[in-house]
DNA sequence: TCTCCTCGAGATCT
DNA sequence: CTCGAGGAGA
């Protein structure tokens, strides 16, 4: 059983921020950086700890100089971390502790660009710990993915764990599960991915998310150009609010777009249907109706030519033709 | 149009 | 954590 005391800041509501200044995740293609990865109790930063550090120093895409050292973590470790990376009790025993470890670690990386699998569950370990040394230090450094920069890379696979990545590119190596070896092994991958992209021509720049909200009604244009001029849509200018259950706003504005219609992001005094989705997910609408309905009813309480519409009507209007 | 917010789904680390 | 879907307000 496990009991823990809040300390009143920290990780719990009202705290914002966590680990506040924590470097950036960057998608890039680079000659030096430093490669690290890190062996733990488990996998939770505020009750597991480090057991094992390893880092390679990379410059000009030359491996210069390595780091590893086990770490006594003060306790025993269960059955399940000894099965997994072949770390024992016996081998922690007579291992420096955190606060002698992590200090040398951080020389080793200085200011470089950090380079790991998962990057995030490293340096959140990494960050916390520096939290804990006296003086206490902020760990800043920016860091590269090799993770998220497969899963932007190679869009329709599946799995981007660490040993699929090393399957998929042909690196052969131990399997033993220890912090030097996944290094090199996370090293391969970056190399790897980097010039598979130079060789496909792609920017590790151009990797990052497209768009950060919806689909805009500007961003669809017809992909024909006949028109059937009789339709109940031809013409008419439809917004859309909530999900739809059938399609994807994006596919329901393609189709009112190639049958001559037009779209709006939002209610205006030219807006002829608004189709209603579903937005039960949405908790900042409380009474069922969101913005753009209030308005488009206002609009029609006012004797404009809208029409608040179901999905289900929308659908029944594309299908009936002229 | 632009910027900032919420939410849920999915996957990975030991 | 990251991403995509959507909404609100200026």
């Amino acid at each position: 059983m496990d009991i823990r005391i809040s300390l009143g800041f920290g990780n719990n509501e009202n705290s914002i921020a966590q680990r506040e200044f924590k470097g950036k995740s960057l998608l890039k293609e680079l000659d030096d950086y430093v490669v690290l990865d890190l062996e733990t109790t488990g996998l939770d930063p505020d009750y597991d700890d480090i057991i094992e550090m390893a880092a390679i120093k990379v410059e000009n895409r030359n491996i210069v100089d390595q780091f590893q050292s086990l770490v006594n973590p003060g306790y025993e470790i269960d059955d399940f971390i000894t099965d997994l990376t072949g770390i024992t009790n016996e081998m922690l025993k007579d291992a420096p502790d955190v606060k002698n470890v992590l200090p040398q670690f951080l020389s080793f990386i200085g200011d470089s660009v950090i380079v790991a699998h998962n990057a995030n569950f490293d340096i959140n370990f990494l960050y916390d710990a520096c939290g804990c040394l006296k003086p206490s230090t902020y760990f800043k450094n920016d860091f590269v993915d090799t993770m998220r920069l497969s899963r932007r890379l190679f869009v329709e696979e599946r799995h981007h764990r660490l040993s699929d990545l090393s399957e998929r590119f042909g690196i052969k190596g131990v399997v033993e599960h220890r912090a030097l070896s996944d290094v090199i092994k996370t090293n391969q991958c970056y190399d790897y991915m980097k010039s598979y992209a130079k060789n496909s021509g792609i920017l590790f720049e151009s990797l990052y998310p497209l768009h950060k909200s919806g689909v805009r009604a500007s961003d669809i244009t017809a992909t024909t150009s006949e028109f059937d001029e009789t339709t109940a849509i031809f013409g008419k200018i439809f917004v859309f609010t909530g999900a739809l259950q059938r399609m994807v706003r994006k596919d329901a504005m393609q189709l009112v777009v190639n049958m001559g219609g037009k779209c709006g992001d939002g209610v205006t005094k030219d807006t002829n249907y608004l189709v209603l989705g579903n937005n039960d997910y949405c908790s900042s609408i409380k009474d069922g109706k969101s913005s753009k309905q209030k308005k488009a009813e206002k609009y029609k309480a006012s004797g404009r030519d809208i029409e608040i519409i179901s999905e289900n009507v929308f659908y029944e209007m594309l299908s009936e033709n002229g």
